[in-house]
DNA sequence: TAACTGATTATAAAGGTTTTTATATTCATC
DNA sequence: GATGAATATAAAAACCTTTATAATCAGTTA
């Protein structure tokens, strides 16, 4: 074995070893007698060294527990390996967000990437997170939710070229990787369902504010429904599901109990679906009698939920899952058109 | 204004300028004719560089939008400035795990901190991902939940110096900083308001295994309170907190239609609440009649919950802020003894 | 006059990695 | 026995920041 000493280490080299600091490429060139160029190489099995060299290289590596340093290869590469999680912080009610992030998690774990999350509060500008990111380079990916039909952080991101993933889709003629729940589809199916419980005048609570995309499939696969089913459709005005609980709740009673009240209710989130019950119990219906509510749900909760009703689970960690997925393939230069899923409404089995 | 060319900059200084590029301290001193060390402390207003200088090169920064290169500093100082909160990936329902990231993101959002999120499935060594974050030195502090009596994380963490702050109290005489909801008061004041109903056979769904500390904390308030109101603890066996909800529903079942089935019931966490629910409805027993029902709860959801059950709130989010703002001022040295703090249960005026 | 302040700014090194370019060695070919 | 190609390793530069040390310069002071 070779010794060197090149005069850089300040400290002998034969402290190189004993140092209770982590291990470094110098280190390992030290041990083996090579350069850190021929050990940078060696770890990621370059053509350029022999394969003898590679063995006892990575040996050495795994014996003494080498890690590269993220920010001696951020700094040279400009790679960050962070994808980051944009989200709002208030429409989470009922473990959206946790299985989100565990969805993701679940992916990335097998991969060099770490998961950063910046929330954001409805007040402020959604854009502000994107171009805090951007402008400090703080992430290779970004993954985020309430697209809008036209959205501002959608251009601003394509423009600078930045890999990312929505959570629903948008409508302004970008390609772009999203994994989205088919919501037409369950708002149609919730309403069949109550057409086929011989309901006929139907309400849904709206989805967030017409600005967010998923109100308008939830609208479009509603009115669908109701059109074939030649049913009339009442609509809730005053709320939707980004309403307080409690505002959602009295409006409620109110409704159910003035002239006009629906006998079937979609709703889109569970948390609002158990709002809803508590209204329509306080104005003296019954669920299942005089009325029937068909909901999404986003964790298994609503199942044991009484008085039972129809539930169609929307499987967050899946779209976690897949999310992640596609940014990693987007940074990997994979087209966008590739990237996108759609996932379908799964009506639970009745308990 | 003098220009100066180091002969460093590989491209022509002149272009320096134009570059679509993020700007660096570089591209200040440039501009500014000075070298990048005075810009460097000019930036953090170190005492070294006069006052004239230092507004000229902050308003050059702020002109053209520098932000400094975290890559950099981390490679420089060793900071990461990165938070990681690592929190196990099944116990979550409810929204425990986005308001815990959201109390978090609050108080890092004024700082130049990043959270990273790394959950770890109760099947594997709760150990692994607080080894990876400290071997591969990828964060400053750890948030961390589930904490046991005599934690092998808490020794762990310690022994290497690495700061932290726990969800949760341990038992093992190392003074570190955590935030914990006192459990034995809420288990306590449980008993008491059961037992002003008229409740006698009082039973609670235990915590998590006797390895995670809350579990003793419940039962402590709970033995307690049943001592003093000199009632009967009827003990549920088989299922716990951490049990599926299904699986506590149809136990529950079983034991509401047995004969020494209580007449009133402690939950902690939401989410069983409702599946406690369903079982005892599945016995043909009234919630409010044949039995009452007092749960913790960390959304407000239960709050809407039918029947009513009683509720006390943990404020979930506030643990999240005290638990970054103890980790931060950790970081800072402050003594770990001054970082322990406690809230208490609250009680939802009933609707 | 020379040495000393104190206030500024500059130089150089360091931190860990990757990449470009260079050097040394081996082997086959003519 | 020289030329060229192929193989194997090294050196040096670059990424951006911070810090320890050095340099400059004015105005004093001994």
């Amino acid at each position: 074995m070779k010794v060197k000493d090149d005069g850089q280490g300040h400290s002998g080299d034969a402290a190189e070893l004993a140092e209770g600091e982590r291990p470094t490429l110098k280190t390992i060139a030290f041990m083996a007698g090579l350069g850190v160029t021929t050990v940078s190489r060696a770890l990621k099995d370059a053509p350029e060294i022999g394969q003898a060299t590679k063995n006892r290289v990575q040996l050495i590596a795994k014996q003494i527990g080498y890690r590269p340093n993220r920010a001696g290869v951020r700094l040279r590469t400009g790679k960050t390996n962070v994808i980051s999680l944009v989200l709002n912080a208030q429409s989470s009610i009922m473990g959206l967000t946790s299985n989100m992030v565990y969805g993701i998690s679940e992916v990335l774990s097998q991969t060099p990437y770490h998961l950063t999350v910046t929330p954001y509060s409805l007040e402020n500008d959604p854009m502000q997170p994107i171009r805090y990111i951007v402008e400090t380079g703080s992430a290779d990916g970004i993954i985020m939710s309430r697209t809008e039909p036209d959205d501002p952080r959608v251009r601003y991101l394509t423009e600078h070229g930045i890999p990312f993933a929505t959570h629903g889709r948008t409508e302004m003629g970008i390609d772009h990787p999203f994994h989205d729940f088919d919501n037409e589809a369950f708002a149609y199916l919730s309403v069949k369902s109550l057409l086929a419980r011989g309901r006929r005048r139907i309400a849904m609570l709206a989805g967030p504010s017409p600005a967010v995309t998923y109100y308008r499939h939830l609208d479009r696969g509603f009115s669908r429904g109701i059109e074939e089913g030649n049913a009339v459709a009442a609509l809730f005005s005053g709320i939707d599901v980004d309403t307080s609980l409690g505002r959602i709740r009295d409006r409620m009673e109110e409704i159910m109990s003035g002239p006009n009240r629906p006998d079937g209710i979609v709703c889109c989130t569970g948390g609002a679906a158990i709002a809803l019950v508590a209204g329509i119990e306080a104005a003296g219906l019954k669920i299942g009698e005089d009325v029937d509510l068909v909901s999404k749900q986003s964790t298994d909760v609503l199942k044991w939920f009484r008085p039972q009703i129809i539930v169609f689970n929307e499987d967050v960690r899946h779209a976690g899952r897949e999310l992640a997925r596609a940014v990693l393939r987007r940074i990997a230069g994979v087209d966008a058109r590739e990237l996108q899923s759609l996932s379908y409404p799964d009506e639970n089995e009745p308990r």
